[in-house]
DNA sequence: ATTTATTTTTAGATTAGTCTAAATTTTTAT
DNA sequence: ATAAAAATTTAGACTAATCTAAAAATAAAT
């Protein structure tokens, strides 16, 4: 059995590996973990001898089939545990991400399952994340960037890039969230802000802001 | 904060000193948490440095306050997930000992009292034992064995002493859960068992069976 | 194509938790 | 009260995960 450093290793490498095409270094596992790259060493040498992921030396890691099956499955738990969270025990969605980091560790056959069909069957996390079902199959929707959309246009709220808490809070404060229905009223050329119709309430987005909100056009 | 080790011993020594009125030992600790005499040495040395119990060569432990009261919120955690497990999850009273061993782990300021309102303020868990409230309270329900009942009396069971799935899987077979209201019909003198009907159905119980299950007279 | 800078790996140390075997203390039995 | 038995503690070793500092390999820059 994997102990959770190893999962979270594992989950660290899958989530560097879809977010970026580059190839996936010690470096950046460091980053992520915060850790140092050569205690990074010493665990992908250790995951290398089990199997989980491809190493050779200077050259990067990727994961194995078994690799990316527990890492998924570990997202898997992380997300449902985050509906759990938020639709059961009424947490805000910048709440519940240190929760979710232990809850996702639980070892059980059956939890996750019981859990899912306990919160019938979401397909989405708070954040507008896809949940991957009990085979690992994840539904990668095409994430466009509310700051791609153009004057006159509206879109609704699918997801956030960032789910730092203080930017999830800022959101609320802009009471935008997840569903919530934008109209682009107009777009600022010099610093690329926009100005967007929430609710009948208008507001000025900035770009970096614009950058982190995932969205589907109407 | 305290590793997940460190929660179990406490846990343990306040589980022991409960339900027997020895001093709580090394030897007494081991077995419960299935380690050796030496390892719990090192562990309770580590403990008393950080008075969380009280501890003098060769002469047994005791819990301090704050000792007592981290060991109770465990106590409160682990049971509140079982009732969670089995309430909303549906599974049944043997199956939940692992996992809530693990949930009980869970650190968080809220966490806990945000899934008793979610469950609503549940006073027992799935077995009968009482929940501790937010301040450590606990309501001891003063445990009357079955196999002190007198023929011809009623009562209903309220709790179990043995939580082991083999006890409860015997149980679920006899039918025999929470609040199930049974008459003792007859008790034989050679061998203690009592011959007792429950919903219409008599069966025999041994003296073993009939010393771990909690009943109310009625 | 060398030199320089960056990244990665190794070597050796550290902490938490555990173990076995030996030494010590306490308890029990005569 | 002393010897034998049982319980407890210490000493030394091991594994997992981490770190710092140094060495080695790769990448970048002139």
């Amino acid at each position: 059995m994997l102990s959770q450093t190893e999962e979270n290793y594992l989950k660290a490498i899958y989530s560097i590996g879809l977010s970026s095409s580059k190839i996936v270094n010690t470096t950046l596992i460091a980053k992520k973990l915060h850790t140092k790259p050569s205690s990074v060493t010493d665990m992908i040498q250790k995951l290398a001898e089990k199997e989980f992921v491809n190493y050779e030396k200077y050259k990067g890691v990727s994961l194995t089939q078994s690799g990316k099956k527990i890492a998924v499955e570990i997202v898997r738990k992380h997300r449902l545990w985050e509906v759990f969270l938020v639709n059961k025990l009424h947490y805000n969605w910048d709440e519940v991400h240190d929760m979710a980091e232990q809850l996702e560790h639980i070892k059980s056959e059956s939890l996750v399952g019981r859990l899912e069909a306990f919160l019938e069957f979401p397909k989405h996390d708070p954040h507008g994340d896809p949940i991957p079902d009990e085979n690992g199959n994840i539904a990668l929707h095409k994430k466009v960037m509310l700051s791609s959309m153009e004057s006159n246009t509206s879109c609704i709220i699918i997801g956030v890039q960032d789910s730092s808490s203080a930017f999830l809070k800022f959101l609320d404060s802009a009471n935008i969230k997840l569903g919530s229905i934008l109209k682009i009223i107009s777009k600022e050329l010099f610093d690329n802000s926009m100005l967007i119709e929430n609710n009948n309430i208008s507001i000025s987005i900035s770009q970096q802001i614009a950058n982190n909100l995932f969205v589907k056009k109407l």
